[in-house]
Parts: C-alpha cells; sequence; structure tokens
DNA sequence: TATACTTTGTGACAAAAGTAACAAACGTTG
DNA sequence: CAACGTTTGTTACTTTTGTCACAAAGTATA
C-alpha cells in the first residue's frame, strides 16, 4: 500500500535525480540516454532504472536508448515541475531564510509566497522580497490563497500549532524541518526532514568506522 | 548486504526518533516507556519497535516496558551521540550558515569546527565565532586534526571538487547538501541529503492531489 | 541481407522490510 | 496465591523492493 497512484515511492523518489541527469544531457545535445547512463549517474542499477521508468508507461528505443528531452519532459510533467507550487513558510530563523533563499526550489516551480514568524521583532523583516508577517495572518491568507504547501522551520515545541493553523488554513502538504512529530488529518501529507535524526545516524557509523580502525581489543 | 553493523539501515533511522521520545520521558520522570508509546510517537507500530530494539540487544521488561533512562543511556552510547565528532564545512551560503548554526546539532556531539569557502569576499567573515577560511587550508587542516566529517553546502557544480578535497584531507563521512552524485572512494561514506529532489517529489503528490480533488472530466 | 552489437522491457527470483500473532514474563488486585 | 490485564521477544508470514537474465527490438557494418 505504500504506492503512490501506481508508482512505488522509492521509484518516485529516484525520478528526480534521472530528471536532472536528463536535463543536463539534454543541454549538452545529447540525444539519446540509457539506462546505464541514468543509473551509474544515480548510483543504482540499470536494471532498476528500466524498471522505475517501465511504471511510467514511457518507451525507449532498444539498441539505442531514451529520447533524452521527451523523457526530461515527461518526468518534468509527472513530477508537476512545470506547474507553478505556492507555499508559505513559518519561522524565519537560519534554516528559514536558507529554504526561502534556497535557488532549488524556484527552477522546480515552487514559490514561497509569504513567511511568517512569532517573534515581532522579525515581523515586518523582509527576505528576499518576502515581508515576514504574524502569525494570526496566517490562516486567513492561506484560506484566500489556496496555498498548497507549507514549510515549518520552528522550534520543535512550536512545530505542532504551526501544522495544526496550516491545517485549519487548508493546506494538504506539509514539509517539516522541525525534529518531531506531527499530528494531522489524515487527508494532509507531512514529509519530513529530520536533520538531528539524519545526524545521529551518521554519527553512528562514524563511532562504527573509528572502532574498527582501531586496534582490536579482545 | 544494506545491513550497517547488524542493523537494518531503516531500523537505525528510526532509533534517534525513539531516542528523542526517551529523552523527553526522562524529563518528565517516567521510569518505564513501553513499545507502544515509543511507536505512537514515532508513527510506527509497536511491533516495529521492539523489533528495532530487539537487534540492540537491550531488553526491556515484559507487562512493564522499557527503562527509559537506560535505553536512552543505550541508544545515546550505541548512535554515538555523546562522542565528539568534529566536521568541517564548505559553502559559507545561507545554507551552510544556517546549518553552521543550528543549535540540533551540537547537542549531538557534533563540532562544526572550520568554515571553508571559495569566495574571497567570504574569506575572514566569521559565522558563529568560526571564521571562513580559503579552500586551501582544507587538505592539511583536516589532515591535522583527523577532521571525521565533511559537510558540502556548495553548488552542484562545484560539489565534487570539494568531495575530492575532503578526501585527501582523510575524511570519511561526508554529508553531502549539492543535489549532485558524488564519486568517492569505497570506503568513505557519503550521505546525500537532496531537497531538490524531495521537493519534486513532493511536487508529484500536489499535483495528483489537485486532480484528483478536481472534478473528474471523463 | 546476414551478422554482430546494443539496449530495452519484463517476468522470475531474491532480499529486505514491515506486520501480525502468540507464548512467556511480569505486575496487580482481590 | 490465583486470576487477570499488560507488555515483551520472537517466529512466521506478507508485502515491498531490488536484482538478474533473457527474448525481442533496434542499429551498424560488411
Amino acid at each position: 500500500m505504500s504506492e503512490t497512484y501506481g508508482i512505488p515511492r522509492p521509484s518516485l523518489r529516484r525520478l528526480p535525480i534521472y530528471y536532472r541527469h536528463l536535463i543536463e544531457m539534454a543541454e549538452r545535445q545529447v540525444p539519446y540516454v540509457s539506462s546505464k547512463d541514468l543509473g551509474q549517474n544515480a548510483g543504482v542499477p540499470a536494471s532498476q532504472v528500466r524498471k522505475d521508468l517501465s511504471y511510467l508507461h514511457e518507451y525507449g528505443r532498444p539498441g539505442v536508448g531514451y529520447d533524452t528531452k521527451a523523457l526530461a519532459g515527461y518526468l518534468e510533467e509527472f513530477l508537476g515541475l512545470a506547474n507553478d507550487k505556492e507555499a508559505i513558510l513559518v519561522g524565519v530563523g537560519n534554516l528559514g531564510r536558507a529554504l526561502t533563499l534556497y535557488p532549488g526550489f524556484a527552477q522546480y516551480g515552487l514559490q514561497i509566497i509569504a513567511l511568517f514568524d512569532i517573534d515581532p521583532a522579525k515581523i515586518g523583516q523582509t527576505v528576499g522580497d518576502r515581508e515576514v508577517l504574524p502569525m494570526f495572518k496566517l490562516v486567513d491568507l492561506a484560506r484566500r490563497l489556496k496555498v498548497q504547501m507549507g514549510i515549518i522551520t520552528v522550534p520543535p515545541h512550536a512545530a505542532q500549532e504551526v501544522a495544526s493553523a496550516m491545517v485549519s488554513g487548508g493546506i494538504k502538504v506539509i514539509w517539516n524541518f522541525a525534529p518531531c512529530k506531527l499530528t494531522v488529518p489524515a487527508e494532509v501529507l507531512v514529509k519530513s526532514e529530520d536533520l538531528a535524526a539524519e545526524l545521529a545516524a551518521l554519527s553512528h557509523h562514524i563511532m562504527r568506522r573509528s572502532q574498527v580502525l582501531a586496534p582490536a581489543t579482545e
């Protein structure tokens, strides 16, 4: 049941990687790209690439490969990268500012149209042309503008409250950078980016690595 | 082969979530925590929690649960959170600055001890007490201080070069925030945080959602 | 056209991850 | 201390994901 409208989640998450390589090859005027090529760039076997693409029912040509532009275009459409997607961001700290100004998002159609913070000192400041608004304006603004995504970059203790406000505002997709669990209605999708947890997992690797490299004690 | 020294990767990545909840419960003086409790907080079934913990050979008490402090302490040790881990960060843009100042990292033992950038205008600036150094000092500094981790927050076209320099400096774990693939020797671990790709996958959900919500056309 | 290469799409298989179920262990209560 | 409810550790099972292998389809070359 982890399928996402017909395509397995891990496959879906590899598609943007393929897409990126296709764009690069298109810029270099390479007319066809093979699954082997795509796989090497993405760090997966060629068979994985072919299987992933087979879910899309976009076919390549045996002996040749996939039409670079056609496949890039199809992936762009499938992922909805060309469509404009509007988001609001709550929590104008360092991370919030960084995401607001991150150039990669605009390339994929994401427009962060409003910023919010609870800190009165930050309200009225501007970050890349956008003014920081007070929290009480969030629900109404999200409703009026039919905002599609909410980005949370507040400390964990405030995240649930922010998420609930977003839900009240009709937001259906939340991208959460606070290291905590959010409780939302089932129709709302939450994707959490837990950097502290990722670090903790990496930390384990670092520990094990140094243990392995150190002389054995037994 | 996706095992990481005996524990499956997905399990390893859930451990920090459990750890966080245990710390919270320990602060509230709760002596025991059940797998059900941990599972609800982490968004996984209780049986999953028990299976994850069973890999660690740390046992709970039937009818009671897991000793909060003991398990938190064990996870802390297993994940190596108490040990100091030193990192250097390359790319003092908005994201680099945000990560440098991110309070969650210090809590998990990560010290970003040096910053690097290629931009002469940034060299000499300070970010949270740390001065930005020129790139040519990277390899030597990493070697001398036996730096364990490298964090890459440069644009994708510069990332491979940075990664290679880190490898030359003896760094064995790279945390890559640039949206591109890095080629490194097999003994070096690369963990990529590809925000643009995550966004693209989310984008697909947003598209599908609005399609589903819209009135059917056929 | 025949032959030798490439590369695809897919079906069979293997591995990994997640779920469910249950006996055994423990505490509590009357 | 017996009966009951709770919670664990583990086994068996299901689902998901990834890999392999190969026929079929295409290209290139002589």
